[in-house]
DNA sequence: GATCAACTCTGCGATAAACGCAGTGTGCCG
DNA sequence: CGGCACACTGCGTTTATCGCAGAGTTGATC
């Protein structure tokens, strides 16, 4: 449900994705929708082997219970607008919380907790590099416990891919 | 079209999306459809004020051109699924081509180029321990070129959104 | 400035998909 | 055994998608 964090920002549906059932079927659906979201109930069903209706059913439930979202994704750099970076965190404290307070920046897209020299990997997206600065400077490293902020600038994105399965 | 590198190995596309125009009416579309890609095209049309038919063009054309992408995602490590990791990489030489050659690994979901302390960041999504440290070992550190490896292991994926917008 | 080609939009009919619902089968628990 | 919850099926209705012909615009060429 982490993917879903940021539509449900109070995490009341933790319960909710852990009981949802990921059968053979689910993941069929997943792996096919991996590939093109916009594919039809009817050539999903037909490839799967179930009714239309059920699959519709299955999906709105995964779609409902923030197992799995449908959108559509652009690089924001080669669209030319946007000034992206990775920024990695060395934090002091509590590891969820501070996650949470970064997440609820509108401009991170991306937050993970990690092992490593990092405790913290954050994806920003800015309009330019002003927006980047201020977003660094006050809204980042002003949270209480970021001890060490090391920024990454995007050059460029050579892959990005979401269709890695179910397994 | 770098977000769609996996999908244009060749990079043929490369003159095609330059020549696309982004438009306003293109931002819309791709604004309302990071919110929900399964939005029907006659809500979209009746939004945005167009016909359905334009509008089922312009999305095509969008696909097709590779500056969009219509896909179902979901956060493997909640799902239990996977063991992901975000790898740093510091290189000699041609950092494209080195990307390239990254790229084509298929556990790997996202490699950009960046500046600072890394020259790479890969994010990898794997099935457990051993599958990470057969693709460091075996994949990435034998890749000409790459001087330094310093692996990330995620805990736990905070926030994951991709409605930034167009701008 | 007329002509032509390329492009994008509109309108519409035919086809296909999505939706809602009633009904059926199955597993589970008292 | 009976009752309940759940997931699936089948089907009629509504809605959306698709494909195409035609109209309007733009820009280049002669």
């Amino acid at each position: 449900m982490s993917a879903i964090a940021s539509t449900d920002p109070g995490g009341k549906n933790r319960g909710v994705t852990a009981d949802l059932a990921l059968d053979e079927i689910n993941k069929q659906i997943i792996e096919h929708l991996q590939r093109d979201g916009r594919m039809s109930y009817a050539t999903l069903a037909k490839t799967i082997g179930l009714s239309e209706a059920a699959v519709r059913q299955r999906v709105q439930r995964l779609l409902d219970g923030g197992l799995m979202q449908i959108v559509a994704v652009t690089d924001p750099l080669t669209l030319g607008f946007a000034r992206q970076a990775m920024v990695g965190l060395k934090v002091n404290g509590d590891l969820r919380a501070i996650a949470d307070e970064i997440a609820a920046i509108p401009e991170v897209d991306y937050v993970v907790i990690c092992a490593g020299g990092f405790d913290l990997l954050v994806e920003l997206v800015c309009t330019d590099d002003e927006h980047l600065l201020d977003l660094l400077n006050e809204k980042v490293r002003t949270i209480k416990g970021v001890a060490v902020c090391e920024t990454f600038m995007y050059l460029k994105l050579a892959k990005q891919t979401y269709a890695w399965g179910t397994r």
